[in-house]
DNA sequence: TGCCAGAATTGATACATATCAATAATTGCA
DNA sequence: TGCAATTATTGATATGTATCAATTCTGGCA
């Protein structure tokens, strides 16, 4: 795949908390076993169907992970930031890759074969509980998509966007730069630009926001909460359970 | 939570694919460790929010996997069957549980306590694997189910549905029994019953499929194939990649 | 400084699918 | 055997959101 690269320095790998708590020898075994790959912008990682040997950790820059549709549509599940890997389920199960991975920036990846990976996991035990936790958040997340994706509305989306996005802002949590255009923002909500455009100003209407570009400021925290309790997305309620 | 029950039996074990290649002992010394939890229909073993010192493996029975939004309306993930597991990402991330499961039928379930698993992850590599296997299976699989829900129409999710099982099927893989009540498939696939059914008897109309209740006959693979041709579901279609 | 391409906004319209409602079929149980 | 409760079907209608189309805004660059 890659043939040619660059080797990783150890010290690298500390930031990533796939390979945190592990004591310094192993890390410099599973450095030494993998290398640094460096892309332009717009490059595509990985190609729906394609087989992998190895598995991808983001060290700098960011990547789409999406789908396409037989048609061509676009939906973008994640943005990939650094200390985000990619890769692993293909690796392991051996089957060809759902996704699609694109850089979005000039990015840099480390690379890490299979044979590296299950050495170092029959190692040391610590990096079989840091990669099954990897994956358990992995698929809370895509739980959580789905939970966003089926249940919610497009203001209900919008919110809990723009909500996440507050929290894991640095303090005092008023003010976020969008991490990429706003069609990609909708596009991982699965809304459409225009959607997503209505939504964002008809908060700002109410007093909740305020935008500026890329930026919004956060206005009214419990208006915009209170926004969630939209009532108008009801589905699916025959089945309730008991 | 489960304070009694009664001992597991290494030979019940063979089937479930998470154990299969371990030898002999290690299975005996996970079997010792965990426990059989009998249930009758309609109890729920887990609920949003539940922290978890274990998971559960599926010995006989079905049980549901689904979400609630906020409006009691239900999103049915999963249903499981006989040799799934589930509960390891919670486990394995100690964090509460997003989803919610009920048995839709009397069910056995087999419960390993976290310390029972996480010693036989560092005895046996073969069991790392198969656990790390298992966890990539279900990423992929909601993976799927996410390009389901985002990128098929009504009339794509039914075939694909349909498709996947008759490949499950008994050969001739002409013949399928619906694993649960249409309310609940419906649900699945993320479209209300009402559609569901609709979208069954349209492509029994069209001589694809014949159905009997709950049972389900093949009657023209290439048709039922080509339906996913449909082109009537396009959308978001302005971030192409590229 | 001004032009141009990409990004964002805004309004009008279309459409897939949910919802509501009524009925029919089936299953289990007394 | 028949009644009650689920489960499934079918038609009419409502609605959330995509799509289309036309501007407007913005930042980069010559």
């Amino acid at each position: 795949m890659h043939s040619t690269g660059v080797p990783i320095e150890p010290e690298a790998m500390r930031d990533l908390s796939l390979f945190e708590g592990l004591d310094a020898a192993n890390v410099e075994t599973i450095a030494r076993g993998g290398w640094m790959v460096k892309l332009n912008r717009s490059i595509r990682v990985l190609s729906r169907g394609d087989h992998l040997e190895g598995m991808y950790t983001v060290f700098e820059g960011r990547l789409k992970l999406y789908m396409l549709s037989c048609n061509g549509d676009e939906r973008v599940l994640r943005v990939l930031r650094p200390g985000d890997s990619f890769g692993e389920a293909i690796m392991f199960n051996a089957i060809p890759s759902p996704v699609f991975v694109e850089s979005l920036s000039s990015v840099r990846l480390g690379y890490f074969p299979r044979q590296i990976i299950t050495a170092a996991l029959s190692a040391d035990p610590e990096f079989t509980a840091a990669m099954l936790r990897g994956m358990s958040v992995m698929m809370r997340e895509l739980i959580q998509d789905l939970d966003t994706c089926c249940l919610q509305n497009a203001r209900q989306r919008t919110v809990n966007f723009l909500l996440r996005e507050f929290d894991a802002a640095p303090p005092p949590n008023i003010e976020i730069e969008l991490p990429a255009p706003k069609a990609v923002i909708a596009s991982t909500l699965n809304i459409s630009a225009e959607t997503f455009s209505r939504e964002l100003h008809r908060l700002q209407d109410q007093g909740f926001i305020e935008i500026n570009r890329r930026t919004i400021y956060l206005r009214d925290r419990k208006g915009l909460f209170d926004a969630l309790e939209d009532r108008s997305g009801a589905r699916n309620s025959q089945y309730a359970a008991g």
